[in-house]
DNA sequence: GTTGGTTAAAAAATCGATTATCTTGTCTAA
DNA sequence: TTAGACAAGATAATCGATTTTTTAACCAAC
């Protein structure tokens, strides 16, 4: 019936342009502290790391520094944000509002298929937490479950200062190495965040919304103090 | 005693790079609805009208696009977001519940400086008006006047994300003509705010907020729907 | 020993040209 | 008539080299 299937568009298979793929590895490194804060980046060595030319590369500096995970100063290059207290009081306390804001609306709104996709991605997360298989892949789902919590929201908005918090969030709760019990305890909290969904009970589920957040904000200070 | 003063750093008077100076020409175009929605911005065009060259054109598009104020498709260039009214409900109802967070903390921690910071802006808002010079500098103005109302809430996200929905507002805001009716009784609503916030009323405050918001929608629908 | 000025090296920003990709119009074959 | 293939032109993305600005090092003068 179809020896070639030249039909379909493109596979997306190595992911666009080099300055997008730049700006997606770039972002991950900057999350998960590869760079250290306050640190000046060099752009030949960035050039050498992510094998892109200067133009890619200087675009997808450009969009970071919008999007919040660099500071640009005029004439002198780009750096990593540095780390304070004070600003991770602030990333915290917006998260309190906004994704308890979200997820009150997400239970308002959620559909069944939404129901579907968070006993999934909660799942996915166990599945990655019992594998014990916590680097890069369980950060990925852990940020993908927290997505889909609060997806049927209805404000696009709202979605993406969620996001950008989550990034700078994870700026400092990734600082120090896994705390085995406190994580525990949070992964807990996942799972009873999505029965509480599933029942629609809009109250509690934001109060251990604002438990959980506030649980992760104390590993994330213990962590940025003890970063020495 | 000084013939040359050769000190001083730099004037900032062409304001920094190339790049800088096109971002910020673009972004008030953009917020001014220079370009139409959902259209495709010619890189060569804007080369010419902005006087740069294609690299740090590039730069501030991709900022831009990262800011929220364009698309950017792989390989198929930048666009102007499409309007729609989904998105100016969205804006709206997240502005009233950013801008009223805001207030309510500025007014808890705003100082003596901030007091007279407020009845600075609002008469220098005032005076604009008066003049009926109701173009580019009443905008200006304008903006500064709100961000002047938020800016001892304490946080420097919440500001953040509140700047960036005011520039996405706006671009339904200004849609159409001046309406002198309802733009007097938004202009009275300014000063009612200085005096709330000066007597540090906090929940009447909020509740004119909200109304003053409220009412900027209206406006900014019934643009919406009018611009054909 | 600090201040001020000069210059060499480094880095950032920008330009001009090249390469890759998409778009459009035309043509052919079913 | 229409779907697909193809070619030509337009546009986007990228590269390599140049220009501009900052940084660092050095020296002189107070």
């Amino acid at each position: 019936m179809n020896n070639s299937l030249p039909k379909v568009a493109t596979p997306v298979g190595p992911a666009g342009t080099a300055s997008s793929r730049v700006f997606d590895n770039l972002r991950k490194d900057l999350v998960g502290g590869r760079f250290a804060a306050g640190e000046k980046l060099a752009i030949n060595a960035l050039k050498e790391r992510y094998q892109v030319g200067l133009s890619p590369l200087r675009e997808a500096l450009n969009k970071l520094a919008a999007y919040g995970l660099l500071i640009q100063e005029n004439q002198r290059g780009f750096r990593v944000p540095k780390l304070s207290r004070d600003e991770l009081d602030d990333i915290a306390q917006m998260r309190l509002e906004m994704e308890g804001m979200a997820l009150v609306r997400a239970i308002a709104n959620g559909d069944s298929l939404w129901e579907a996709d968070l006993l999934a991605a909660a799942h996915r997360l166990k599945r990655a937490d019992i594998t014990l298989d916590k680097g890069e892949e369980w950060e990925r789902l852990h940020t993908q479950f927290h997505r889909t919590l609060v997806a049927p929201c209805g404000s696009v908005w709202l979605l993406r200062f969620i996001e950008q918090l989550h990034d700078q969030f994870d700026r400092y709760r990734r600082l120090g190495p896994k705390m085995p019990t406190i994580r525990q305890e949070l992964d807990e909290q996942h799972h009873q965040l999505v029965e509480l969904a599933l029942q629609r009970d809009a109250k509690a589920a934001r109060e251990l919304m604002d438990d959980h957040i506030h649980k992760s904000y104390e590993v994330a200070l213990k962590r940025y103090q003890e970063h020495a």
